[in-house]
RNA sequence: CGCGGGGUGGAGCAGUUGGCAGCUCGUCGGGCUCAUAACCCGAAGGUCGUAAGUUCGAGUCUUACCCCCGCAACCA
């Protein structure tokens, strides 16, 4: 038997500081929809994703909430995993830094790329408060003084370790030359190189003495290892590499893609691919970079109270609603305004007034002119089925090409044009009509055909995303799972004889009064703070 | 002269290699009754930030300028 080919996707290992936000939930969804996607066309995909869970930031709260950096971290760990379980996030493995399996192999690898000369002890320069202990970077600073307190910053030495960055400059470019569409959306990249490549790489400190919550050094405890480099191997330390077994390493390195928050294209534009340079490793096919989700006035942030907690909507409004705006809102890896009038919106236009009413109209033409079950295929009996056939096959091309290259929120968009012209066909047909002349018959069979096939292909296409809402329809129109693949899209005369579709359809989503649903999130998002 | 993104009808956004300016919502008018007061059609509404240039022709290319946002590396 052949073999099949992989997919290796990756979330950011998110940083467990706080509660996990809206934004969080937004990059792990765009990822399991990939992977959803590359499942359906016949790859054995592997997901990851996990927490980042060292660095000085960690040890502050932890502190400041009466724990061990390691309770707190663990709490973080069991909330997340919650998360992902009410989001059906299905994950192949969940890392988090602080196990074994993860710093094990960090630690050598620092030792390696010591040992080559990748790394160096050397003298980091820098602004620092006493009182917060911390280094600032000039630019940190507000009116030249601690960000954090207030107070006056000096310049102090301390001996830290630099990994060599100036070494690697060249090869980097280069491999920018030959993979120009390493880094997607495109102008990321050219952010990427005027900021940072083009000027100049400079070597960075990859230890630090200031904190201990991260990864000793091996020979000198005193430093712990610069978060990042801690951080990015996760990628390689989940999958087993430098371990006893090497299975999956061997099986889905390089990844395919990493699905990253604009906030972090650095690290993984350049220091991570220099980081497998280093330790003379492929690189990943792909960063693929993705907006964040904005509030209409700026930032979400605490102090504004305008966060908004992934449960408050998943909770009222179900996961699938949720997933569906979420990855409808954010266009082109650009970023996108949440707005509870827009989600609400969104949910009854999108969701209700289109997708679930064309089911529901659908299921009951079919029990009102055909018993209860689709009638057979007999082809194109008119214009006007033949025009339908085109569009939505067309439609099916386009959206496939959106997903191929990680374009969610415009597949989406394409598929939703299938949804609206089918609810137009409709009109088009007017089997009302049809009903009440003598010789209606033969057209409101290929109608009623032509509807259940046209919500089945829509079904399968939203699979990859809003999988819960997908099976409904395949339920409601008794569609067997060897018709919901992929590969049954670019025909129709595929539903067997006799298929009989459910009695009374079932709402897929229930129209919200926007009215009491605008307080509701507005109320819950103060109350989540 | 730091870098990048954005500035398109009331709102939110698309506009691939330059070729009659589109989508969703809202507004107004009409149609239909299978359906979740849903669906379909039509209309009004834009000098595509400003100014100049290239071109037969520019939202799309060039230059200058204005406004908004983000980034400016060893903070995640």
């Amino acid at each position: 038997m052949e073999k099949k080919k992989t997919f290796y996707i990756t979330t950011p290992i998110y940083y467990p500081s706080g509660k996990f936000h809206i934004g969080t939930a937004y990059s792990t969804t765009v990822a399991n929809t990939i992977k959803k996607y590359k499942e359906l066309r016949g790859y054995e995909t592997y997901l990851l994703t996990g927490l980042d869970e060292h660095g000085q930031k960690i040890q502050t709260v932890a502190e400041k909430r009466g724990m061990t950096p390691q309770e707190h971290v663990d709490e973080m760990a069991n909330l997340a995993k919650e998360l992902w379980k009410l989001m059906k996030i299905e994950n192949n493995d969940f890392i988090r830094t602080t196990e074994t399996r993860h710093t094990k192999r960090v630690e050598e690898i620092f030792d390696k790329l010591m040992e080559q000369g990748d790394i160096y002890k050397g003298q980091y320069e820098g602004l620092y408060c006493v009182p917060c202990e911390t280094f600032f970077t000039e630019t940190q600073l507000v009116n030249g003084k601690c960000p954090d307190c207030g107070r006056d910053v000096i310049s102090m030495k301390e001996e830290a370790y630099f990994f060599n960055m100036k070494k690697y400059q060249k090869r980097l470019e280069e491999f920018y030359d030959e993979h120009p569409d390493f880094i997607e959306p495109a102008y990321r990249k050219n952010e990427l190189f005027n900021n940072f490549i083009k000027p100049g790489l400079e070597d960075l400190c990859v230890t630090r003495t200031s904190f201990d919550w991260g990864i000793k050094v091996k020979k000198d405890p005193k430093h712990v290892v610069y978060v990042w480099l801690d951080a990015l191997t996760n990628y390689i330390t989940a999958l087993g590499y430098g371990s006893e077994d090497e299975t999956l390493f061997n099986k889905f390195w390089p990844a395919d893609v990493h699905v990253v928050g604009k906030d972090i294209i650095r690290f993984h534009g350049i220091y991570w691919p220099i980081f497998l340079m280093a330790l003379d490793l492929p690189l990943p096919k792909k960063i693929f970079a993705h907006g964040w989700i904005m509030m209409k006035d700026g930032k979400m942030s605490k102090s504004v109270g305008n966060v908004v907690y992934p449960e408050l909507l998943i909770n009222r409004y179900g996961l699938d609603a949720t997933k569906y705006y979420l990855l409808r809102t954010l266009m082109n890896g650009q970023d996108g305004i949440f707005t509870p009038e827009d989600f609400i919106d969104r949910f009854n236009y999108d969701l209700c007034n289109d997708l679930g009413n064309l089911l529901n109209r659908t299921i009951g033409m079919i029990n009102k002119y055909c018993e209860g079950y689709i009638p057979e295929y007999s082809g194109c009996i008119n214009e006007v089925d033949k025009d339908l056939e085109e569009y939505t096959l067309e439609q099916i091309k386009v959206s496939e090409e959106h997903f191929e290259n990680y374009r969610i929120a415009q597949a989406i968009q394409e598929i939703w044009k299938i949804i609206a012209r089918t609810n137009k066909y409709i009109d088009e047909t007017a089997p009302w009509i049809l009903a009440k002349s003598e010789n209606g018959k033969e057209k409101i069979e290929s109608v009623m055909y032509h509807l259940a096939e046209n919500l089945r292909k829509i079904a399968i296409l939203i699979k990859p995303f809003i999988e819960e809402t997908s099976n409904k329809i395949f339920s409601q129109l008794n569609i067997k799972k060897d018709l919901q693949t992929w590969d049954s899209l670019y025909k129709y005369e595929h539903i067997p004889e006799k298929t009989k579709v459910i009695e009374k359809g079932e709402p897929l989503f229930i129209r919200l009064n926007k009215e009491e649903e605008l307080s509701y999130i507005i109320e819950g998002m103060k109350k989540s703070l």
